[in-house]
DNA sequence: ATGAAAGCGCTAACAT
DNA sequence: ATGTTAGCGCTTTCAT
């Protein structure tokens, strides 16, 4: 009998009302205690927090949310993909703000589908999120004006909004990608093979329209025979190296668009013992171990997040000036100046 | 006057009240329409989906979740720090599967900090997760046993609870080190530096274990002036090769007790050109630019986070066998055979 | 300083 | 097939 009655029943989780029964007291005065009101009796005080320790009571959040309207206290990340470095450095620092501010974080993979996309806004929208930051994946983001309207800020990271006029905090990736390229020039190079991802994205665009500017301003003139686009990962951006070393006139640069693809293609010029330069956006921790000349177009990765969850979080506060644009400045970083 | 009421002002939500007197019908109606329910004449169908467009109604999933008592369809993640490729490769694994689900996940970072890790723990059960992952960062974890007792469901991975018999997913990282060691012998090292991090953690502990189990049963014994812990981040990790490569009698390879650690060793090896070998657990995305000889101790670095997320979906769905203790097998890659 | 009553937005239980 | 009533657990009036 004993052990049937003490098994594994899903013990009823207590609420205020039991707490204020064991604690001989009413339902809003324990509300009081809770909320750490300073107008309730000491001995009161005292009986409700024995009460709460004993129950095991945990206030909760759900009902708090419902009843006082309006903060959730967490806030909705969309991202494309949190296996991504370039990604989870933005989470982490977003993560970092939110705690300062003791709101909790929701990570949602857009996996750069447009309507996945949209489906993870819906669910966070519906959980009434105090706020969102997106990175785009590329459609109009027109819907959200209505949330927007009812007071649910929104910033957008790394990729501006479509079809909406929102807080954006954005890179330099014209001048990144023009100053990387005008080095290479000053160094002598002329051929310069250019790897990039998909250039539906908007950052890839900015880029190639940076290096772009840099060559035409040298009197260099772009090449298209040397542009690789939709190169989305390490290996396809080593078959990508290798079929231009492979070719005719084979470049004697690369500027690769993201950390991903210079990985793969210093892995390319590894295998080969090749010396072409790399010149490439975003750092990453490895890259001490590259052996070509390699110049990074770097920033702080962890300055993103934070400046736009900064950004949220004074709108969250109630700040309703016009939207803020953001854009942060790059460095060239020369890892390895001797070839 | 036009332009003073349409200005921003934060509009109220619209509720299915809201949508019932718009569309002339009850606001139970609304519900069932709402939740797809197929006893409604399908003349009130059209109409409630036309008040929700009109309005822009979004259910409040809050007030869902209270109501019908249990699932928030959500779940929290914790782990040290979402900026590290080991913690993010897990989140977005859980994710993938939260999401089959139609579940959000919640991420935050201990930060190593068990103090965080409880507070961080509260809040989550405070929100209703409908279950918790945690990879734990070394406390007594009893005071979840109430809330498991309850009937929220809690996964353990990378390692162990303490305190607490519940699921757990681990690697094998015992037999993981001492097939990476035992192999370093039989390439005829005898002389291999141990690069670990903090010996408090768990997963350091074992592979330490299992790293003197292998040079103990080959006969070559511990020697302690070999070893290195408290090893964080890559620069530590160079720091500590040059010294033991300064030291008398250095190392002829190393053992390192993880991935961040395996760049920084492969950065002063590098910049020495120095030929010792590596052997280190995790495997990363630059493996291949290591000119080293370089043996992986490799895992499926998704599989953690899958099979927890996976064991703990089936909890919330209400298996309640008895916790399941998985053990993820590792394998050797050699990434670079000759040096 | 404390408590009783109402109600946040929704769903469950029970009519009709 | 539709509506009415009650109530999830809490906070917000408003009394006392």
């Amino acid at each position: 009998m004993g052990r049937l009655t003490t098994a594994v029943e899903a013990t009823r989780r207590p609420t205020m009302n039991d707490v204020a029964k064991a604690a001989g007291v009413s339902l809003k005065t324990v509300s009081r205690v809770i909320n750490a009101d300073p107008t309730v009796q000491r001995e009161y005080v005292e009986s409700v927090h024995a009460a709460v320790s004993i129950l095991g009571f945990r206030r909760n959040e759900i009902a708090r949310t419902l009843r006082s309207g309006q903060t959730s206290s967490t806030i909705g990340l969309v991202i494309e993909d949190l296996a991504n470095p370039f990604y989870s450095a933005i989470a982490s620092a977003v993560e970092r703000v939110a705690a300062e501010h003791r709101t909790l974080l929701i990570t949602a993979s857009s996996e750069e589908n447009p309507d996945r996309e949209r489906e993870v806004l819906q669910e966070l929208l519906q959980r009434r999120v105090d706020g969102l930051l997106i990175v785009p994946a590329g459609v109009d983001h027109g819907f959200l004006r209505a949330e927007m309207a009812r007071g649910v800020p929104v910033v957008f990271l790394d990729r501006p909004p479509t079809g909406l006029d929102a807080d954006t905090v954005l890179l330099d990736n014209v001048g990144g990608a023009r100053s990387g390229v005008e080095y290479m020039l000053a160094r002598g190079h002329r051929r310069i093979g250019m790897l990039l991802d998909s250039l539906t994205i908007f950052t890839m665009r900015e880029r190639l329209a940076g290096a772009r500017a840099a060559l035409m301003q040298c009197g260099v003139g772009f090449d298209d025979a040397l542009l690789r686009d939709d190169v989305h990962d390490p290996g396809q951006a080593s078959s990508a190296v290798a079929a231009m070393l492979d070719g005719h006139a084979p470049p004697t640069a690369f500027f690769c668009g993201n950390n991903r693809i210079a990985i793969g293609a210093a892995l390319e010029l590894a295998r080969r013992d090749h010396p072409a330069a790399l010149v490439a956006f975003d750092d990453f921790e490895a890259s001490g171990l590259v052996h070509n000349l390699l110049t990074i177009i770097g920033y702080d990765n962890q300055e993103l997040g934070r400046r736009a969850a900064e950004v949220l979080f004074r709108r969250v506060a109630g700040d309703r000036s016009s939207p803020e644009r953001i854009m942060l400045s790059t460095d060239l970083r020369h890892v390895r100046v001797t070839s």
